[in-house]
DNA sequence: CGCACGCTTGAACATGCTCAAAGAACGTGG
DNA sequence: CCACGTTCTTTGAGCATGTTCAAGCGTGCG
């Protein structure tokens, strides 16, 4: 295992689970999390009905939760970017309850469950972290919720766009100007919309000028705009509008 | 405190923290609950930025879980019936992030957190229920989204009335017969459509023979059919389809 | 008894969907 | 390296679903 494949020189590590833990902790939780070679667009992580084996956090790139419903269409239920957590849902029923495909090369660490909790009864800071982590997913998605209540089509893109923009921020990357590793097909399938709505509210936003978008590539120009439209949801102060983490 | 009011003889127990406790954990789980004279329709368990307290379990009665947003308006985020657990997406940041008012008489008890986090280094299988609710409730809120990400009104709603179904089912009550207990714009508002717009549909749902509806009293008559309507999302096989418990 | 509120229903309008087509990017294979 | 086909994205036009506005009705409460 590489030198930078590890817990304790994780830059991700402040999202993650060894909040709080001591190094020594920290070592034990490393020593129990398997790091798989880097899926390619396409792979799965896992698939609907599966058996629960564990928890993965996407260290680089970015993954979608999608189910197939009865048509045979892909419902999208999330994106995870690096430092989120995938399969919580997961935990008590003990079978994943959707499929979690790659959208570009990513790199994901497994964490075995039945360890993992193993683990938490020995670190305290580890169970705690473990709640807040699950704490906060119910919180996105209690705002995910209140985004798709909220009906315009301006307002679902705007509050996607502002999500990722924040999120993006505390990874300390750019949260004005980034790539969308989703199609307009994936987008537009989240947010319960057609494709070329979604396609069409860009084009409008960006007469408004308040972004310049160029098909991946998206550059926020106007954030209060945005946020005007959408991201009305009580979100933390700090941590921004993360909305399916 | 009277008898009825304990843990150890709460009919709730099979769904809530107790799970898997022995009777000398419950009572030391039991020891710490506050139980608070009923609410009544209109008052509020809690309210959008007071400090994080505690958990709320119901144990009768039902409430709604909203926001204000910027134009003034009531967002609907969720509704809880007995059994269910509130309060949790508040333990990352401590603070509540929606306010929670009561929609008929109802009693709850409240699970002060630093002492139930004390509790849980202690009693393994306090711990992990807990981890597992926390799981459920992730997992019923992906739910929640992939129902509103459904376009028509017919989907959200008859999705919305199964939830409701199911739920009372796991609480031993009627799945095919029950009361409403919020109002048609408290329906409307929690999934993103206009009150006329659940009237009709309401209405349509009565002609097409799926049901039977006068005012708040339901009465499904063809469950399969509204099935067929709704819910998609992969649930659990035996505990049905709650949707935002 | 009367008023207010919540629910229902109707009619016109608007937003977003469907169908259709064309243009741009990407990957493959020659 | 270029040609080709496929896929993704954009844009247009007509249509459908749901919203808005308005009015009427039933129920419950003061």
């Amino acid at each position: 295992m590489k030198d930078q494949l590890r817990c304790q020189s994780c830059g991700l590590t402040p999202l993650c689970l060894p909040v709080g833990m001591s190094e020594a902790e920290t070592e034990k939780l490393d020593s129990i999390v398997h790091r798989n070679t880097p899926f390619h667009k396409g792979d799965h992580l896992f698939r609907q009905g599966d058996k629960f084996k564990g928890i993965y956090v996407i260290t680089s790139g970015s993954v979608k939760s999608y189910y197939i419903n009865k048509h045979g269409e892909e419902c999208i239920v999330g994106f995870y970017l690096p430092g989120e957590l995938i399969g919580l849902d997961a935990i008590h029923n003990r079978v994943y309850s959707c499929s979690v495909a790659v959208l570009e090369t990513t790199s994901a660490c497994e964490v075995p469950f039945s360890q993992l909790q193993n683990l938490t009864s020995e670190i305290p800071s580890l169970q705690h972290q473990l709640m807040c982590l699950l704490s906060k997913e119910v919180h996105n998605d209690c705002e995910m919720v209140a985004i798709l209540a909220s009906h315009s089509a301006e307002e679902r893109l705007a509050s996607f766009l502002l999500s990722l923009s924040s999120r993006y921020k505390s990874r300390s990357l750019s949260a004005l100007e980034f790539n969308l590793s989703m199609s307009r097909t994936e987008i537009a399938s989240f947010l319960g919309l057609a494709v070329e709505t979604v396609s069409r509210t860009f084009s409008r936003f960006q007469e408004q000028g308040l972004l310049e978008v160029n098909r991946k590539q998206v550059k926020l120009l106007d954030i209060e705009a945005l946020a005007d439209l959408g991201g009305q949801y009580p979100h933390e102060l700090n941590s921004g509008i993360p909305l399916n983490g």
